[in-house]
DNA sequence: ATTGTCACATTTTTT
DNA sequence: ATGTGACAAT
């Protein structure tokens, strides 16, 4: 069923026809010129088809003879890109069948900005005073070196107290990724910091000159120094020709110094698309900019062509209703409302239930309930705004023996012995990476932060090499093994990844030695090992796991699990991009959904309503927001548990209801106890005491 | 002078 | 489950 659609001059076209006509105007942009089209944004509304889309038009360009390796795709995660590759190959390679040969290579340039980045920073390293075997520092290594560097300039002692390592750190990132001078985030963003401007000044420049002193890059560097590359015209040039079509999705989440990379990349928009939703901004806190995408069109002489998708594939018209109504009480809207229609389905549920407990409880027989009707515990999914609420609910799940997967808030990189096996790589890799030094010296006997600042200061004046005679204060036998392990780590003696095995037996009787539960964490090393094999080389396996650590328990599980059905649980952050038949939203309270820390400014409060939006347009088929009436609170200065009443979130008022169906839980029993819902003895007398209580 | 150990508080969202 | 600060032990 191909009819001869209005300007196709090519044969085999119909791999386009499932596209709607804006679809279909966005992925056959440019087709017709003879030369690389013009600069084109896309706003793509909440389950548009969006990734859809891009894929489609990535193979279109691919099958109209694109060199896959001229195609550079930057999207927001690692997994987003894969995914999309994936996409995009196998209709390229349906839609050229016996010529898929062309394809041969495939997208090799799709990633996130930090991980392109970090890949033609090593390529180009040479050419721009860089060394290319810097290792790069996560966020808690930046934190720990900003510490230190705050700590060197005597910040860490003075009458008034000094801003903290973090938020040390988030000033400056959020100065260097905005592209705004100091004063003007300190001003708007840490008026409390205000006072130190000068302080801070010396601390950034110190910090600038330490990690450039020990070979390291930040995230943020990731970004800066390509941007910095970027200004040089003949390496712009040269960068900008590798390729004919730039491509950049969730463009509403990126900060101006990644727009200023593209815009170098392509100034004149030439094989330029970007593709977003203003509505579901909700990245700010990373300096990320609305006014990226809005802008973009007036970049461009003629301004770029903008494609806008408004029809929604995913939800039911009750749920899109409420959505819209959520997103309509914006301060600021430029996208329309979107339709659909998928007409049948019931409003969604705001539930009422006593305390979080309850909550936990309620999901679980609702999700069973599903189960029972045939709907996938895959096919769900429960939302929150911060990692650490669903709490509750995982001790629920666990205790019934609900299978589930968490995505964001992981931390297995930050547990501390994952951590100290990785600093003896990332120090082998990059003897001058202080961070990791001071780290691994110290889990040898004898050495604490001042001998292994000593030893490591040696290092760096002397050869650069550690001292073959034990330090004061430690053994021969504690020693030798440490210099022989990273003599033969930085020879290369091994190949990878038997770096990793070798790196963990010399940690083994460290392990065993520093922690109670080393067994338990021995597991996860031999999990970090077969993380290992995945990887072609030390470097890549080091730059790859920072940039990309992994989002979710189930990355790390064995392959069998992921063939059984579980639960997904995740942040509303991660949830980005994903959609489930039917979605449970924690903790839809004020306190929660904006967060306490999040009313700061107009500007944060609206991230947080589109927050809500997000979660809210996830769901295809049911939604439940969920509403605590009784909130434990862990009280900034009060000792004991305390509790608060909460309320709906401000960003469902009373005039927008009828969206909504309003149910309580447990249902109130008027039959008597035969069949009450109280599991658990309620505890009367905490309740007494805490009424009480003194705040 | 340093290291090691204990108790205590604290935890948005993420490349 | 880590980071911090106070204190005791070398």
């Amino acid at each position: 069923m191909s009819p001869a659609s209005d300007s196709a001059p090519i044969a085999h076209i119909d791999y386009l026809d499932g596209l709607n006509p804006d679809q279909r105007r966005a992925v056959e942009h440019g087709q017709d010129a003879s030369a690389i089209p013009g600069p084109l944004l896309v706003i793509a509304g909440a389950g548009s088809g969006k990734t859809n889309t891009l894929a489609h038009r990535v193979a279109h360009l691919l099958v109209r003879g694109t060199d896959p390796r001229r195609i550079l795709l930057m999207t927001f995660t690692r997994r987003a890109a894969a995914e999309m590759t994936r996409r995009a190959e196998a209709i390229a390679a349906k839609a050229l069948g016996a010529n898929a040969a062309a394809l041969a290579g495939g997208l090799e340039w799709a990633g996130t900005f930090h991980g392109v980045g970090a890949r033609l920073l090593r390529e180009y390293a040479h050419t721009i005073g860089l060394d290319p075997a810097f290792t790069i520092h996560d966020r808690s290594d930046s934190a720990d070196l900003m510490n230190l560097v705050r700590h060197e300039m005597g910040f860490s002692r003075t009458e008034k107290r000094f801003p903290a390592k973090a938020t040390c750190l988030a000033i400056y990132s959020r100065t260097v990724n905005a592209k705004a001078g100091l004063d003007e985030i300190v001003v708007r963003y840490f008026p409390w910091c205000a006072s130190w401007q000068e302080e801070l000044q010396a601390l950034f420049a110190a910090y600038v000159e330490a990690k450039q002193a020990q070979g390291v890059l930040d995230y943020d560097d990731l970004l800066l120094w390509w941007a910095q590359m970027m200004t040089v015209p003949e390496l712009a040039a040269d960068i900008g020709a590798r390729f004919d079509h730039v491509l950049v999705d969730e463009y509403q989440d990126t900060n101006g110094l990644q727009a200023s990379i593209l815009l170098a990349l392509k100034p004149e928009g030439s094989g330029l698309t970007v593709v977003g939703d203003d509505a579901q901004s909700i990245y700010s806190f990373r300096s990320a900019d609305v006014r990226n995408i809005l802008d973009f069109p007036g970049h461009f002489t003629p301004p770029a062509r903008l494609v806008t998708l408004e029809q929604n594939y995913r939800s039911t018209r009750p749920i899109l209703a409420a959505a819209n109504a959520v997103i309509d009480l914006a301060e600021e809207r430029f996208t329309k409302n979107l339709w659909s229609q998928r007409g049948s389905g019931d409003r969604p549920s705001i539930v009422c239930v006593r305390d979080e407990t309850d909550q936990a409880r309620f999901v679980v027989e609702r999700i069973l309930e599903n189960r029972e009707s045939g709907t996938l515990l895959k096919s769900q999914a429960v939302l929150f705004r911060a990692s650490h609420h669903s709490g509750p609910l995982e001790v629920e799940l666990t205790s019934r023996n609900i299978p589930f997967v968490k995505f964001g808030g992981l931390k297995f990189l930050e547990a501390a012995h994952i951590k100290d096996v990785l600093s003896v790589l990332r120090f082998a890799e990059n003897p001058r990476d202080r961070i990791a030094g001071f780290r691994v010296l110290q889990l040898i006997p004898g050495i604490g932060p001042a001998n292994a600042s000593r030893i490591l200061e040696d290092m760096a004046s002397g050869v650069g090499t550690l001292p073959a005679e034990p330090p004061l204060r430690v053994s021969p036998e504690d020693w030798r093994p440490f210099v022989d392990l990273m003599g033969g780590l930085r020879a290369g003696r091994v190949a990878w990844p038997a770096d990793l095995e070798e790196a963990r037996r010399w940690y083994q009787p460290h392990l065993d030695r520093l922690y109670e539960d080393a067994s338990v964490r021995m597991t996860d090393l031999v999990q970090l090992q077969q993380i290992a094999t995945g990887y072609p080389s030390r470097e890549r396996f080091l730059t790859e796991l920072t940039l990309d650590p992994p989002q979710a328990t189930s990355d790390l599980a064995d392959a069998p699990m992921l063939d059984e059905d579980y639960l997904i649980l995740s942040t509303i952050h991660s949830a980005k991009g994903q959609e489930w038949k039917s979605v449970f939203v924690l903790n839809t309270v004020d306190g929660c959904i904006p967060s306490d820390l999040g009313v700061g400014s107009k500007d944060e409060t609206e991230e947080e309503r589109r927050l809500l939006y997000v979660a809210m347009t996830r769901a295809r088929d049911s939604l439940d927001l969920i509403v605590p009436q009784r909130f434990y609170t862990s009280g900034q200065s009060g000792r004991g548990d305390r509790h608060v009443y909460a309320g709906r979130t401000r960003f469902i008022p009373d005039t927008i209801l009828e969206h909504f169906t309003m149910t309580a839980w447990p249902v109130a029993e008027e039959t008597g106890g035969t069949n009450s819902p109280i599991t658990k003895p309620i505890d009367i007398g905490e309740r007494m005491r805490s009424m009480w209580a003194q705040r």
